[in-house]
DNA sequence: AGGGTTAAGGAACACTCGTTCTTGACTGAT
DNA sequence: ATCAGTCAAGAACGAGTGTTCCTTAACCCT
């Protein structure tokens, strides 16, 4: 029953996570969102709840895959940014974070990695 | 001549440090740099042209002094959200890091350093 | 004392923000 | 055919944004 859905949730999330990936939170505007993920406001806010449900959903479904070297630019900027202002934030951050030492041999190794990425993305 | 200044302009600066340290560059606004920082509208817009140029004016400040590792926060930030999208910073960032690149025997500890901090602001 | 100049103080600007409301279109089931 | 339910479309909201304007106060120099 009712109007069928005119966009695909997942593909919405995926390109919510390059937009959050490009720049910080709130340089990213719900009109932002609007625009380029084919979703319209009303619907976006009945799925997510707001700019911030969206944003956790984007970061949730990011974290939630293997992390490459080279799109490690959405977890930088939530470690830089939201973490500290967004507790919810800190925790997907820091459950990421122990699962990368994991898989890279400690936690010097993350710091290393975090610090070329971060450094790259700042002076390409 | 003219009516002196009630404040003191490097003090100024030094608040706005402390302030861009603590949170993104779009989460300040001038009206917390207003209340904040002891200077009046009229007076920061006269003295730094902007809220960029006053956030030009801190980082340069807080770059132009030696970076302890508990004050790398307004370096981190301005590597994550407004190097990317401002020249000037990018600039202003990417010499920063040769010097401590310098300072530390190269760019690995470099990058050690800015991520095991990073990780410290986020989940602390 | 009196211009000239600079800063403080605060209202006001046009604009953008995240969010909500209203209206109408489309659907499957009765 | 009708009804309930879901979505699209876009206008509208109040609050907040960075910036500018205008008036008043404080100082130096002649």
């Amino acid at each position: 029953m009712g109007r069928p859905r005119a966009f695909d949730e997942d593909e919405v999330v995926r390109a919510a996570v390059t937009l959050f990936a490009g720049r910080a939170y709130d340089s990213v505007s719900v009109d932002d969102l609007v625009s380029h993920l084919g979703v319209h406001r009303n619907s976006l806010y009945k799925v997510f709840g707001s700019k911030r449900g969206l944003y956790l959903a984007a970061l949730q479904h990011y974290l939630s895959q293997e992390l490459t070297a080279a799109e490690l630019d959405l977890l930088l900027l939530a470690m830089a940014e939201r973490a500290p202002v967004d507790a919810e934030v800190a925790t997907l951050v820091d459950a990421a974070l122990r699962d990368l030492d994991k898989a890279l041999g400690g936690p010097a190794a993350t710091a290393t990695l975090l610090g070329e990425r971060l450094r790259a993305r700042a002076t390409p």
